[in-house]
DNA sequence: GACCAGGTATTGC
DNA sequence: GCAATACATGGT
């Protein structure tokens, strides 16, 4: 039901390309490091040497296809189409949201790269986010973004010069802690969400909303909602007195398809 | 120049 | 517990 790829290939293609807008999946504010130029996409993903590299086009996604990688990163195996018809049984505004951002699929992003990336983005917004990873990754990274290695040995005024201002003092902490093991990114597998949460938020910098983003599009927790002050405005105004279960186990998918909605949709009320 | 941006820590009740 | 406030920086 879920499961898209099949073994030897894809069983339904033509639903798959359906459910992939690079410009929708790649610029919504899940991931900072894609550029279109011209009629391609470009980014550079994961921490130093190991990131790897891709250009690409909406008319021919077949490096995607063909990768291991890629096929994981852009999250090929979950059947989006599947899920949006669950969501918009929903509620109409909520059917409405996955046709319009009916192109966004969740990433699977690095771990550690994401919960530096949305430590940044807290009181921030997504253009200067950008800027600010990619001045890390360029002067740092070695390729990708830097390690937490890296970080952790950066002095604050460097930080600072990068232009994360008061988060300088949070990225240090998070570097510290899991350069030195302290917090053992990849063991958050293992925990339930409130655990993870919970061990996330001994960062200092990390609060509720970074840590679920984190598990979202860093851990593929499809179930964490992020309240960002787009989707408290979304649930104060379609969804009163109601909660992220309200959405059940994709209410993270669900979240994404409403903040793409809310802030970029012209006819919607919220700009 | 005030206000905002994918929030969080701190302070004071 | 909950409301108010500071926090760096750059764009409008």
């Amino acid at each position: 039901m879920i499961k898209e790829k099949v073994e030897g290939g894809f069983n339904k293609p033509s639903s798959f390309e359906n459910n992939l807008s690079l410009s929708q999946t790649l610029d919504c504010g899940q991931a900072f490091r894609w550029q279109q130029q011209d009629d391609y996409w470009k980014g550079t993903v994961g921490i130093g040497s190991d990131s790897k590299t891709l250009e690409v086009k909406q008319d021919n996604l077949s490096e995607i296809i063909n990768s291991d990688f890629w096929s994981n990163y852009f999250d090929l195996e979950l059947d989006y189409g599947e899920i949006k018809n669950e969501l918009s049984k929903i509620s109409p505004i909520m059917k409405k949201a996955c046709e319009y951002a009916s192109g966004i699929r969740i990433l699977n992003q690095d771990y550690w790269e994401t919960l530096c990336s949305f430590i940044i983005s807290q009181n921030n917004n997504i253009k200067r986010i950008k800027g600010i990873v990619e001045r890390l990754s360029v002067n740092y990274g070695n390729g990708g973004f830097p390690s937490a290695d890296t970080l952790a040995g950066l002095d604050d005024d460097v930080l600072r010069k990068m232009g994360l201002g008061f988060r300088s003092k949070y990225i240090h902490d998070a570097s510290e802690k899991v350069a030195s093991g302290e917090i053992q990114l990849y063991e958050l597998k293992k925990l339930n969400i409130k655990e993870a949460k919970d061990e996330l938020m001994r960062i200092n910098g990390v609060g509720p909303k970074v840590a679920d983003c984190t598990l979202l599009f860093g851990f593929h927790r499809l179930e964490c909602f992020p309240m960002d002050v787009w989707i408290k405005r979304v649930m104060e105004t379609f969804f009163p007195g109601k909660d992220s279960s309200f959405f059940g186990p994709f209410a993270g998918v669900a979240q994404q398809y409403l903040f793409h909605y809310a802030r970029t949709c012209s006819e919607c009320s919220f700009n």
